[in-house]
DNA sequence: CAGTGAGCGAGCTTCCGCTTGACTT
C-alpha cells in the first residue's frame, strides 16, 4: 500500500517531464516529433559523438584498450543533450539500425550515466534502445512500445572496425611521412581506393594498341539497299588484322555470289532497374548528370533537408546515405497507385518488384526515393534550383521505373552469305516501354529499319565495300562512378565515404581529376607502390572482407572483439618494423621533369609540391635557389606572361599574369589544360546553368566549346 | 558583383564512419 503510494507521488512529481528522444539526423529530429506529440522532446546527436581523440593514437597498444573523448566539434551538442538529459522521464536511444548507430547509443548511454542519472537522486530515469528502419508514425510508435537492449555484440564489431582503421591509419601514415614527404595518409579504404586507379594507369601504360579493320558491305536486292558487317569467316568471328587482308577479303567479296542467309526476330526483355541506393545515385548522376560524388551529395542533402515548396519546407527525398533497395510500404502503395494512376494497364507488374541487397548491406534506412510520388519534378520545378530539378527529376524517375513493368524490344537481323564470309545487318526497336516509358535517358538513335520482305535464298549484288582501319582502345580511366561501383562491389568503404575518400586522394594530391577522368600523380604513384610493394596483405582488396567476416563473428557469435584487433594488429608491426629499416629515403623521387628551364642558371626546371601546391623550382637546388609558380598556360591578355595559381584575401585563390604588375590580368575561373585555336592562350572553365564550358578570355575572341 | 599580389627548405601532419555547420575579417 505504501509503496504504490510512494510510486504514485514518484510519477506525479515526472508528470511535467519529457522523455527525451535521440536519433543522429536533425531533420529526422524534426519529422518523429511530428509523430509523438508534445510528450517527448526529440534532438539528434548529429552523428558520432564520441570517438578516438584526433591528435593521437588514442589506443593501448598492448591491450587495445580505446581511449575516447567527446569529439572536439561536438562538445555544444552534447552540452545539449545533457540539459535536456536532466530535465527528462526517460531517454530514448534512437540512433539508425546498424553498427555505427549501436555504437553511438552506447557512447551516448554511459556519457549519460556518468555525467547526468548519477547526479540525480530523487527519482530513476530509464535509458532505453529502440529501432526502426522506416520514418513512418506507425513504425516510429511501434518502436517507443518495443523497446529494447543495447547490443553489444555490435557495439564491439564497431570498436573492432574503428581501432584497426585507427591502428593501420595512424601507424602507416607516419612511415610516408618519414619516408616520402610530410602530412601523407593511408587507410584501409583510400588505399586501397589509390591502388585501385594506380594499377589501371599501369594497364594504360602498358597498353599497345593493336590495328584491326571493320568491313561493311553494300548489297542490292530487286527492291532494296542494304548495309551488313562482316561478323564470320568460315564459322568463326571475323579477324581482320591488316590491310592486306582487308583489300583480299573485299576483292573476294566483289568476285563472290551474295544471297540472304537466315532472318532472325528476337524478342528482349529488360527489367527495370532498382530504386538508386548511395553507389547507384552517384555513379547515374556522375555518367548522365555529369556531377561529381562531392556535387550529387551536397544537391542530395538539399533535397533531403527539404525545400519551401510557397508555404512549407517539404522534405523531397528519403535519406540519401544508404545501402538498401528496400521500399516502405505506404510508399510502395502510393508508386503502385500512381502507375494504375498514369499508365495504361501493362505498366504495372501484378506483385511489387523487390531487389536484393547486396550481402553486406546494413539496411538500416530505405532506398532513395521521392518521398512523396505525387510530388512531380515538373510540378515543382518552378521552387527547385536547376541542379535540384535535374536531381530530384532523376530520383523521382528512378523511384517510379523501379515498380514498373519490363520494357521489350525486338530485334530484327538478317544474314548475308557470300562464300565463307557471313555479313550481318539488324535493326532493334521498342515493342514496349515498359519502364523505359518513365526512366530513359540514354539517347536512343534512331535506326533504319530493314526491309521485313527478303527472304533466305534471295540472291544480291555487291555494290560496294567499306574498310576502316581500327585500333584496340587502352582500359578507360577511373571515373568517380566507376571508382564507386568497384568499391561497392568490393564492399570498400560505406555510403558516407564514397565522395570523400575521392576528396582525400584529391587532397593529398595523389590523383587528379581531368574532365571526369581520374589520373593518379607521381605522388600517388611513389606512394602507391610503398604501399603495396611493402604491405601487400593491407593494402588489398580482400583484405576488407576479410576483417567485415571476422566482425559478423562479432556480432553472431560474440567473438571477442580485442582478439579481432590482434589477429591483424601482430602481423602489420612486423612488417612495418622491416618497412622502416628497409625502405629507402624517397623524399623527393616524385618531382617531374618539366620544359622550363631556369632562368638564373639555365638548369631545368622541376615540378615539385609544396605547401600551396605544385611549383616550380630550378633542379639545381640548392645552389641555385630559384623557385616560382607553375604556368598553367598562355596569359589571355599580354604576349609574354603565363597564367599562375595565386593567393588572394580570405585564403580564396585565383588566377593571375605571371608578369604582375606588368599584365594585370586576374580572374577566379579555374584554367584548364586546353588551349585556344584561336590565339594559343590557355582555356578557362566556366559553370553556366548546370552545364562546364571552356571559353576564351582573350578580349574579342569569344571562342567556346563544351567541357568534356 | 567584384575582387589580388609570400615564398614554400619546417615543426605538425594522419585513419574510417556517423552527421551538419561556419568565431571574424
Amino acid at each position: 500500500m505504501a509503496d504504490t503510494k510512494k510510486k504514485a507521488s514518484a510519477k506525479k512529481k515526472t508528470a511535467h517531464l519529457k522523455k527525451l528522444v535521440i536519433v543522429e539526423s536533425p531533420s529526422k529530429a524534426d519529422t518523429i516529433k511530428k509523430y509523438l506529440g508534445s510528450g517527448y522532446e526529440v534532438k539528434a546527436s548529429v552523428g558520432h559523438l564520441i570517438d578516438l581523440p584526433r591528435s593521437r593514437m588514442g589506443v593501448n597498444l598492448e591491450t587495445f584498450e580505446p581511449d575516447y573523448i567527446v569529439m572536439r566539434d561536438k562538445s555544444k551538442v552534447m552540452k545539449d543533450l545533457r540539459d535536456a538529459a536532466k530535465n527528462a522521464s526517460e531517454i530514448i536511444l534512437a540512433s539508425d539500425p546498424d553498427r555505427e548507430g549501436e555504437a553511438i547509443a552506447y557512447h551516448i548511454r554511459n556519457h549519460m550515466n556518468e555525467k547526468v542519472l548519477s547526479k540525480i537522486k530523487n527519482r530513476v530515469v530509464p535509458i532505453r534502445r529502440i529501432k526502426f528502419e522506416e520514418i513512418t508514425q506507425p513504425a516510429v510508435l511501434e518502436a517507443i512500445n518495443h523497446p529494447i537492449e543495447i547490443d553489444t555484440r555490435l557495439v564491439n564489431a564497431q570498436q573492432s572496425r574503428r581501432v584497426i582503421d585507427r591502428l593501420f591509419g595512424y601507424q602507416l601514415s607516419p612511415l610516408l611521412w618519414k619516408k616520402v614527404k610530410s602530412k601523407l595518409s593511408a587507410g584501409r579504404v583510400q588505399s586501397v581506393a589509390l591502388r585501385i586507379i594506380c594499377e589501371r594507369e599501369d594497364e594504360i601504360d602498358k597498353f599497345v594498341p593493336v590495328e584491326y579493320w571493320e568491313i561493311k558491305g553494300h548489297f542490292k536486292s530487286k527492291k532494296h539497299a542494304l548495309i551488313g558487317e562482316l561478323s564470320k569467316i568460315g564459322g568463326k568471328k571475323a579477324e581482320i588484322p591488316n590491310q592486306e587482308t582487308a583489300d583480299r577479303i573485299e576483292k573476294e567479296t566483289l568476285a563472290g555470289k551474295s544471297s540472304i542467309g537466315n532472318i532472325a526476330v528476337r524478342q528482349q526483355s529488360r527489367k527495370a532497374l532498382p530504386p538508386f541506393i548511395t553507389s547507384t545515385l552517384q555513379q547515374a548522376a556522375n555518367n548522365i548528370l555529369g556531377y561529381s560524388s562531392i556535387r550529387t551529395m551536397m544537391i542530395a542533402q538539399e533535397l533531403y533537408e527539404g525545400i519551401n515548396l510557397g508555404s512549407t519546407r517539404t522534405g523531397l527525398i528519403t535519406y540519401m546515405r544508404t545501402d538498401s533497395t528496400r521500399v516502405s510500404p505506404i510508399a510502395m502503395e502510393a508508386v503502385r497507385k500512381y502507375i494504375t494512376d498514369n499508365f495504361d494497364k501493362g505498366f504495372l507488374p501484378d506483385t511489387p518488384n523487390f531487389y536484393a541487397n547486396k550481402k553486406s548491406a546494413q539496411d538500416a534506412h530505405e532506398a532513395i526515393r521521392a518521398s512523396d510520388v505525387a510530388l512531380h519534378p515538373d510540378k515543382i520545378k518552378s521552387y527547385l534550383t536547376p541542379d535540384q530539378y535535374k536531381l530530384y527529376n532523376l530520383i523521382w524517375r528512378r523511384f517510379v521505373a523501379s515498380q514498373m513493368t519490363p520494357s521489350q524490344t525486338e530485334t530484327y537481323t538478317i544474314e548475308i552469305e557470300n562464300g565463307d564470309k557471313l555479313f550481318t545487318a539488324s535493326d532493334s526497336h521498342t515493342v514496349f516501354e515498359g519502364y523505359q516509358a518513365v526512366y530513359q535517358f540514354s539517347k536512343t538513335k534512331k535506326e533504319k529499319m530493314l526491309p521485313r520482305d527478303l527472304k533466305k535464298g534471295d540472291e544480291l549484288t555487291v555494290t560496294k565495300i567499306d574498310k576502316d582501319q581500327k585500333f584496340t582502345e587502352p582500359p578507360p580511366r577511373y571515373t568517380d562512378a566507376s571508382l564507386v561501383k568497384t568499391m561497392e562491389e568490393l564492399g570498400i568503404g560505406r555510403p558516407s565515404t564514397y565522395a570523400p575518400t575521392i576528396f582525400t586522394l584529391t587532397k593529398r594530391y595523389y590523383i587528379m581529376k581531368s574532365g571526369k577522368s581520374l589520373t593518379p600523380t607521381e605522388l600517388g604513384r611513389v606512394v602507391n607502390k610503398l604501399l603495396v610493394d611493402n604491405f601487400p596483405d593491407l593494402i588489398n582488396v580482400g583484405f576488407t572482407a576479410k576483417m567485415e567476416d571476422e566482425l559478423d563473428e562479432v556480432e553472431e557469435g560474440g567473438k571477442e572483439w580485442k582478439g579481432v584487433v590482434r589477429h591483424f594488429y601482430e602481423p602489420f608491426t612486423h612488417v612495418l618494423t622491416k618497412a622502416y629499416e628497409q625502405i629507402d629515403n624517397l623524399k623527393g623521387s616524385f618531382d617531374e621533369e618539366t620544359e622550363f628551364v631556369c632562368e638564373k642558371c639555365g638548369k631545368k626546371m622541376l615540378k615539385k609540391l609544396g605547401r600551396f601546391g605544385y611549383f616550380l623550382a630550378c633542379s639545381g637546388w640548392p645552389d641555385c635557389r630559384n623557385a616560382k609558380p607553375l604556368p598553367l598556360g598562355r596569359c589571355p591578355k599580354c604576349e609574354t606572361g603565363q597564367v599562375v595559381k595565386k593567393k588572394g584575401g580570405r585564403g580564396k585563390y585565383f588566377y593571375g599574369c605571371s608578369t604582375y604588375p606588368e599584365c594585370d590580368f586576374a580572374t577566379f575561373l579555374e584554367p584548364s589544360k586546353e588551349s585556344c585555336p584561336n590565339d594559343g592562350s590557355v582555356l578557362f572553365n566556366k559553370r553556366e546553368k548546370g552545364e562546364t564550358k571552356l571559353i576564351c578570355l582573350k578580349e574579342g575572341c569569344g571562342y567556346e566549346k563544351p567541357a568534356e
